[in-house]
Parts: structure tokens; C-alpha cells; sequence
DNA sequence: GCAGATATTGACCATTTGGTCAATAGAATC
DNA sequence: GATTCTATTGACCAAATGGTCAATATCTGC
């Protein structure tokens, strides 16, 4: 059946060919989920030979792992940007709620998802998921936090308050993953369910004016 | 070794060996999760040849759609009885939102947790979960929808609001899972998040009395 | 007790997984 | 142009997975 077989592939500088393996598996990841970052298959991703994934990798263990931090601290470090443009927690909180929860992110939600299911069997994955949530726990808290300083929100613990939200847009994007179309109004109703949480006025994390 | 040679199975009827069978794989997916819900790890459990788990299951993925519904909705009747011997839609909400986050469930959100991952690669177990899903939200939004009538809930609608509130517990106990200890104020920081969903005052859902 | 029905099993098979290692090919250096 | 260095590969291996099927053991009805 015409060509099936690879051609040998091209000679790389080490770090080369290590970042177009690290990269084939991010894609992977992104398009079919981590339990899809297997040697065979980002081998091929890559063009190149199993064996010389294995030679590159110390284990598939830690390659799902960098793969799982790549993917994330990415995204982190996307939503924080988007946060550094605007001009105080209250705005921040809302824009970061609806952002995460907008959809368009489902590829990250499935690898987020699998790493939870992963990672009870591979404990290096379960280390970067931990330090990957106190990222993204860190980020939101200090949202929270410079909000109870200027006296928008009100709360006593701002730690404890982000890991709930976190968990709470967790839970909704993995449902979101599973569930029909029907993605409607997740953004309104957690806004008002934040409000709850940090004793604001109904309404006050609507999207302004615009 | 001592004998780790398995005896031959006593005989006994169909449906007797297929209870047999079931009982095996739902206590494994509890101990273990779903994933480690293999024919062999079955049969083992069991005390049965492999071949005989295979004989009385039509295939792999059925037996853990069934197992993950065996699981699920014996946590739903249990709740849906629990909630049955309360007064009132608001008391209800308040044991059930506690209920479902005291931790006393992990194994049960493992399989959640693992149903979610690997529903993508077995339909029908993807199937099953989405009827799982549906019967969840069914009931949180009887109880809601009671309250509404009631006049003590303010939503437009309930649907989405039981929708929202079952991804956000969902999320905390998967959260719960993976991090370390600190299961510290789950409860009370949710209850305000719902009584920021329907118009409640701020402490509305605490716990009574007690 | 004997014969038939059937619950159970061992022996296979194909596939997929992660991984190792000597051999090979190709670029750089002398 | 010959030699050295090394990136790359094919050929393996062990383990685990789901699954099939003829053979066997055991119970039941006659």
C-alpha cells in the first residue's frame, strides 16, 4: 500500500530532536488526550523511530508529565497576561471566571482530566498535577487576595476561596467535556455563585459595560 | 510459593455467577477505580478462570459501563433516600451539598473521576455516563425546583442551576482527591456560592441548629 | 447408576504497551 | 579521502490486555 514506511529520519542536534519530540507529544496531548502520548505514537508524530523516543525520554512516565506541564503552565501563563491588562480584581475575577469557562479550551480540560485519572498510577505526573493546581491556585488567590486589600471583596481566608473556585471551574469545564452542546449560561451563574462566595452584590462580576 | 494456584470454581447457576462476577468488578472499581477492571483482575477477585468472566460479559467495556452504573446509582438511591426524611427544599439542599463534599465518597469519585477519562474511548461507558449524570441532576433539581415553588429559592431556572451545582461539587471532590489533606471548609465556602445562585441571604444554608 | 446438559477451564492467539541494545548511517574533523 | 563521533534504527524482549474454543468436570434428570 504505497509508502507506509518512514523515511530515515533527518540528524538533529540533541536539543533539537528533544524539543520536536517534547512538541509532537504536546500535540498529541492536545488532540487526543495524554492516555495518547505513547511511544509508538509520538514517534510517529515526530517522524522518527520508537526507539529513539526512548532514548531521549528517561520514561514514558516523565514524558506524560513534562507534556502535562507544558500543556498547563501554558495556559497559566496565558490567563496571567490576559489579568496584567486589566485594572482591578473585580474586573480581573470576572474576565478570569468567563475566560475559563468559555470553551474554548476543552483540549486542555481533557488533558487536565486524564491527569487526574493518570496520575493514581504515576506518581511523577501526580507531583506536576499538585504543583500545577498551586499555580493555578496561586494565580486566582491573588486576584482574590488584592481585592479583600482594596475592600471590593470580603472574606477571610482568599486561599481557601480560590482552591473552591478553581475546583468548582474545574468540575464544570470536565462536565462540559462530557455533556452535549448546551453550554449556555455556566458564566452568569458561577459569576453569581463567586458574588456568594466573596459577599458581593448580585450582579457585581457581570460583564461590564460592553 | 505456597499455593498461588487458584482451585477449581464450585459450580453454580447462571445468574448466581453473574451476581458473582458483578459484585467482583464493583469492588474493585471502588478499591482501585474503574481502570483496574480488567478480565484478569476480575476473574482473580472472583476466583474464576479468565475465561469465564469473558464467557458471562459480552465485552470489557460493557462489564465497566455496568459496573460504573452499579456504583453511581447506588449512591443516588442512597442520597435520594437520605434527602426523602427531610422537611423542607432548603434544609435538603444544605445536607445535600455537605453530604455529597464530606469526603466520605472518594471512592466513589474515583470512579467518576476514571468514568470521565476513559468514556472517551469506550461509548458505551461514555453512554452510561451521561445517564448518571442526567439522574444526578435530576434530583438536585427536584429539590431546587421545590424550593422555588416554595418561594424560598429565587432562579429562573432550575435546570441550569442543578446543572451548575453538580459541576461544581464534582470538580471539588476530583480536587479533593488529588490534593493533600485540608478538606478543611468545603462545606460552608459552597453554601455561600449556592446562596449567591438563588438569591439566599449569606448563611442561609448553614447547617441548622445541630 | 447412567447419560445428557452445561458450568468451568487451560491453552491459545493477536494486539499494544514500555523498553534495551548492537548495528548502521551520516556528518564533522583531521 | 580516511577516520572518528554519534544520531538513528531494526530487531528484539517481557508484560499485560481482551478474546476464542475445544476439552473437562460436575450437576441433574432419567
Amino acid at each position: 500500500m504505497s509508502t507506509p514506511t518512514r523515511q530515515r529520519a533527518p540528524r538533529m542536534s540533541p536539543a533539537e530532536r528533544a524539543l520536536s519530540i517534547a512538541n509532537a507529544a504536546r500535540s498529541l496531548a492536545l488532540e487526543e488526550g495524554l492516555s495518547a502520548v505513547t511511544l509508538r505514537a509520538v514517534a510517529a508524530r515526530a517522524g522518527v523511530a520508537p526507539a529513539l523516543v526512548a532514548h531521549y525520554v528517561p520514561s514514558m512516565d516523565v514524558l506524560i508529565a513534562r507534556t502535562f506541564a507544558s500543556v498547563v503552565s501554558a495556559e497559566v501563563a496565558e490567563i496571567e497576561t490576559l489579568l496584567d491588562a486589566l485594572p482591578g480584581p473585580r474586573a480581573q475575577l470576572g474576565v478570569l471566571v468567563r475566560t475559563i469557562l468559555d470553551g474554548s479550551r476543552d483540549d486542555v480540560t481533557l488533558v487536565w482530566v486524564e491527569a487526574w485519572a493518570l496520575g493514581r498510577r504515576n506518581e511523577t505526573l501526580a507531583a506536576e498535577v499538585r504543583a500545577q493546581m498551586d499555580a493555578w491556585q496561586g494565580v486566582i488567590q491573588d486576584v482574590i487576595g488584592a481585592g479583600v486589600a482594596a475592600g471590593e471583596f470580603e472574606t477571610e481566608d482568599p486561599a481557601a476561596v480560590a482552591w473552591q473556585l478553581l475546583g468548582m471551574v474545574d468540575g464544570l469545564n470536565a462536565q462540559a467535556l462530557v455533556r452535549w452542546g448546551d453550554t449556555s449560561d455556566r458564566g452568569s451563574l458561577i459569576s453569581h455563585a463567586v458574588e456568594g462566595m466573596l459577599g458581593l452584590d448580585r450582579g457585581a462580576l457581570d460583564a461590564p459595560g460592553a
